[in-house]
DNA sequence: TATTGTTATACTCTATAACTATA
DNA sequence: TATAGTTATAGAGTATAACAATA
């Protein structure tokens, strides 16, 4: 019988079940640790592009975030009304917007930053140290090729 | 400065993002090699949880995968409408279908098991080959803690 | 009363197309 | 002509609420 090569249907054995999953658990856990914040993972994800580089363009950033520049207007908008960001016209190409955290942006960032690192380590606690390191090496290879 | 403590932008060294990305780039490959077979890898756990186990409700089916048992009922509608599985009501409790591959079913599913291993085999080649079976026994481990 | 399957509905997320202003 | 930002819209995916049939 053919089904006897698969002796389980347990969908953990499946590789796309076992990603979507923990991507699923994670988000639940580090969403609920920046919720204080007024923020969530994709929040946090810009505000770190905006913390740690020169002043970027509203493309830029998505592109760097791999999102769309129609989703990225919809995402500055709420931050700006947070105050956490702000925007103005680039002077040399009045086409762009320069994006950048405002001081109390970069307050809320350090702080959500932290609680985000927290939950993350909190989510690797049950592995053995040299497995955390591991699966992010894992990852950022299979991103890559 | 509170930013020079975490010295890059690079979205990849947070956790959530490169699995998100990297759960995004396998599905994308696996539902490419799935296609032939005219299902997703969405279908592609249903059916394998029915090739494996004795006869199940539609409820135990999603409740084995953890979706809703309303997104269950038109995934069902479609796999019935291709010819791969059967509802009947059960006898012994009529409030429940018995949901069943079809011969066909069987069939597609095994091809499209094959197709699919290939694609996850193919999409884990970068790695070397402790790399596959750490990967997946890290993520397991975070699913059940 | 509770459970299973169903339907209708709503909500989130994201992408596409079209518009504007600038280059 | 092309690009950046915006808006309106539509599609996929999924969840919630209410209902019918059955226990």
């Amino acid at each position: 019988m053919s089904s006897e090569a698969h002796p389980t249907a347990d969908p953990h054995d499946v590789l796309a079940y076992l990603l979507k999953h923990v991507t699923a658990k994670l988000t639940t856990a580090t969403d609920a640790a920046l919720e204080p914040f007024g923020i969530d993972s994709k929040d946090l994800g810009a505000l770190r592009v905006l913390a740690h580089q020169e002043p970027k363009s509203q493309l830029q950033v998505a592109q760097t975030l791999s999102i769309d520049r129609t989703t990225m207007v919809s995402l500055l908008d709420a931050l700006e009304r947070k105050g956490v960001v702000t925007r103005r016209p680039d002077p040399t190409d009045r086409r762009r917007n320069v994006v950048e955290l405002t001081p109390e942006g970069l307050k809320t960032f350090d702080a959500a930053w932290t609680a985000y690192t927290q939950a993350e380590n909190s989510f690797l606690t049950g592995l053995d140290p040299n497995a955390a390191g591991q699966l992010r090496r894992t990852l950022r290879t299979l991103l890559q090729d």
